[in-house]
DNA sequence: TGCTTATATTATAATCATTCTAATCTATAT
DNA sequence: ATATAGATTAGAATGATTATAATATAAGCA
């Protein structure tokens, strides 16, 4: 009962279960942005915990640290969904050839200005997908 | 027999079949760009086609337009799929209220200069999407 | 510390978009 | 006209996600 999360969760209205805790060790625990789908989190816990989690509970625990802010959605692809840990307005690379995410920080991009706007819409966020692959250029 | 999407389908190697000239009607005939799901498409198919048209077909044939370069997949939601009869690389509004997706030409915005690489990976495309949501500002 | 109950977890079934199958049909070349 | 490669079709299969409803557990209170 005692790890770094159960307070996180219980001050966001979450009961730190030994679930919920796992699954926060193994998303924030680490020291870079963690792009994943559900089921890349899946794999992780099966070879990584020593207690196997209900796919509903990964399911619902993920959507829940979305809600409460602690995770963003990102949709790539419509096959499946990823998820991000970092939370904030970013940019991304999507890499065709391994289907991965990285990220693109602000700093690297100029601020974008859109010159045309929606009578009775508000601009909510404004994100960049740059779309890479393998250069075969020199390869040869 | 005689359409004008007819020669179209054959010049790109499809068979000019009922099926694929209704489709292409529904889609090309317009004036402005089309964004849509195949469920949108089906729609529009069983309340105009005289004839049914299976959903395998529709797939089919979305799927064939999308590889001969006439339409675009685009991913905002992982729900589902959009196709997109404009195939330039541009820019997307996306309607967090309605789903609905809006081009962006680009001509409303600057030229995006990303000052960071991916070494062995080359840019194959970049994209802005600007999502939008009602502006309740000035409502009350 | 031990009950109570609101919440959470779980296995499993249901849903829904998409893809596959294999039977039937048709555009096109001969 | 005939043959055949390619297309359409209904329906089954797949796979991600969500719903269900029985069981377990965290947290508040006696
Ligand atoms: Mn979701
Ligand atoms: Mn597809
Ligand atoms: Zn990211
Ligand atoms: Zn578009």
């Amino acid at each position: 009962m005692n790890s770094k999360y159960t307070n996180k969760l219980r001050s966001s209205g979450m009961r730190p279960t030994r679930q919920r805790i796992k699954i926060c060790e193994i998303l924030f625990d680490r020291e870079h942005t963690f792009h994943f789908s559900i089921n890349d989190l899946a794999e992780i816990v099966k070879n990584n915990a020593k207690e196997k989690i209900a796919l509903a509970t990964i399911y619902n625990t993920v959507h829940l640290l979305t809600k409460k802010g602690y995770l963003k959605e990102i949709s790539i692809n419509s096959d499946k969904s990823y998820f991000d840990t970092n939370t904030s307005s970013h940019h991304h690379f999507f890499d065709e050839e391994t289907s991965k995410l990285i990220d693109l920080d602000n700093e690297y991009v100029d601020p974008i200005n859109i010159r045309k706007n929606i009578p009775g819409k508000k601009v909510k966020s404004i994100e960049v997908l740059v779309k890479i692959d393998n250069d075969n250029q020199n390869q040869k």
